[in-house]
DNA sequence: AAACGCGCCTGCGGGC
DNA sequence: TGCCCGCAGGCGCGTT
């Protein structure tokens, strides 16, 4: 489900519920998300203490407790995050229940439970090992040409597979990808190393250009992505490519076609593309 | 060693 | 109506 955008637009829209709330109890409904929920970690880092922000890392969000513990979410391919009364009816797949002293409640809900709920301890934040090894943030300065210049001529990968990857820049999902390149005019099987210079920033500019003006919009619902107050987004009436096979491209008129790139639906104007 | 295929899950829509 | 199939926004593991 959520790629960056996606991610971002929760982000925003539960701050306000969280940051300087209390967590007074956590209901773990179901365990057996991607990893199991420990509930022992909530009862000694999280239970009691207060929220100061939410942040975003990857595809991560992280809730920043004032002990210095963090809850660390990731959505998967299904994962909600949303605000609640403590009277309103349990949807199906509701997994872990936050109730806050502000006596809201978060609910994060996922039927496929690709997801992941846990706790950092004190201090161990900066270095949870589920960070370690990720790449750039693509809307910060340190994604820029300089850097994927030098990271692209390393790799023989099909460039929707490399920007897609984590390593080198992070939450760039299936949807977006797809656009991006659109955006670049670069085919999607096109070897990393064979980018020209001005491809490669054509790339960056399409990254960061794609990812922000789907955030402006509250990302992309094309089925289920709500906010934290269960609104959709809007991009998707936005969208060039992704899920547009067979219609005509907007661009020049041609017919926009699909492929599968590891696994990967892959959606492409072949005219404007190369 | 880099790059790919597959499995993890549930739900939905289309075809028969 | 109902069944079966393919497909879905992510990620990590095993294999080559």
């Amino acid at each position: 489900m959520p790629e960056l955008p996606e991610v971002e637009t929760i982000r925003k829209s539960i701050e306000p519920f969280l940051a300087n709330a209390i967590v007074t109890a956590v209901d773990v409904r179901e365990a057996r998300l991607r990893c199991p929920v420990n509930s022992t970690d909530f009862s000694r880092w999280i239970i009691g203490n207060r929220i100061v922000s939410v942040a975003r890392r990857s595809k991560y969000l992280i809730w920043q407790l004032e002990n210095d513990a963090s809850v660390i979410i990731h959505l998967g391919m299904s994962g909600r995050l949303g605000i609640f009364a403590a009277d309103a009816a349990i949807e199906t797949h509701t997994h872990v229940i936050f109730h806050l002293d502000s006596s809201i409640q978060v609910r994060y809900r996922d039927p496929r439970r690709f997801g992941l709920v846990e706790v950092t301890p004190p201090q161990a934040f900066a270095t949870w090992f589920r960070f370690t090894n990720l790449g750039v943030e693509p809307l910060s300065a340190a994604f820029n040409h300089h850097y994927v210049a030098n990271l692209l001529k390393k790799s023989k990968k099909p460039i929707k597979n490399w920007i897609m990857d984590a390593q080198n820049v992070v939450g760039v999902g299936n949807i977006y990808a797809n656009e991006a390149l659109f955006k670049a005019g670069i085919h999607p099987i096109r070897p990393a190393n064979s980018l020209k210079n001005d491809e490669q920033r054509r790339l960056v500019e399409s990254v960061k250009s794609v990812l922000t003006a789907a955030i402006d919009k509250g990302g992309t619902t094309l089925n289920d992505f709500r906010n934290a107050r269960s609104e959709p987004g809007f991009f998707q009436l936005d969208l060039a490519v992704y899920q547009n096979d067979g219609q005509v491209c907007g661009s020049c008129g041609a017919i926009i076609e699909r492929i599968v790139m590891s696994g990967r639906s892959t959606f492409y104007c072949p005219s404007c593309q190369r």
